[in-house]
DNA sequence: TATGGGGGTTCCAGTCATGGGAAGGTAAAG
DNA sequence: CTTTACCTTCCCATGACTGGAACCCCCATA
């Protein structure tokens, strides 16, 4: 297979592959040619990566995830530890982010919206409250 | 005042002043021995950009902010308008991390979690469901 | 046999909003 | 005078790609 199938069923763009092989996340052989040629199990892996990527894990704890998988003996002790620590950082970012919403939804409430310059948003960014 | 005391005071790093200087944000002139002077209004526009930054508001829309904030004839539909469209970049975000979230915290939940391999979490990054 | 199109390749630069650290000048304190 | 604490500029690194240039390769058609 070369890049452009692989691409296509793995969901990922041609280029993020590329960038995957220059991190070692997958190591295709390459033909007489130059071009990568992929294996099924590099199909698979990268499949692999780009739903743990949609699940927002990073390269890093992407690339202890294939390590995980590609190891018989490992315990899922190991697997779940990696993935509630991420679900932390991800309910921290949520909490984060729900702040921030929360008090933009009051100002934006708050602001009239015509074509005077009184405007709560801009006095409570001005005078912090 | 130098940039130490209005780090401080703004509470944004010296760093990241210099770097709001650099691209314009803020241009506090210069003692002769080349130490930056800042003056009150300067303060006070960091103190505004660490508050629009805290809430999210990328550097462009710090920008538009800030000259709407200083221009005494802008409309409060404007500012609305930015407002809006970022709280709109806000949910969007939470939306997303949400779903992954949920997603997460169910593959965790069905996650022994021992020292045997089998794994919900592999499982399911591996066949994607 | 040219030529055109649609693959593929590498390499370099840019994104966003900083942060780290080196190398050096300056000011305040003891 | 020396130490210490600032300040300056400059360049590199981050994460995870994305865009683009310049070039190679294979196949089909006129």
């Amino acid at each position: 297979m070369n890049i452009g199938e692989v691409a296509e069923r793995a969901g990922l763009p041609a280029k993020t592959i590329r960038y995957y092989e220059d991190i070692g996340l997958v190591k295709p052989p390459r033909d007489a040619n130059g071009y990568r040629a992929f294996r099924d199990s590099d199909l698979h892996k990268l499949a692999f990566l780009a739903r743990a990527r949609a699940l927002g894990f990073s390269i890093e704890d992407c690339r202890v995830l294939v390590g995980l998988y590609q190891d018989d003996h490992r315990a899922s002790a190991d697997v779940k530890r990696v993935a509630e620590e991420h679900l932390t950082r991800i309910d921290e970012k949520i909490a984060q982010l729900q702040g921030m919403r929360d008090t933009l939804a009051t100002l934006v409430d708050a602001c009239h919206g015509d074509d005077r310059p009184d405007c709560p948003i801009l006095k409570d960014l001005a005078e912090g409250n």
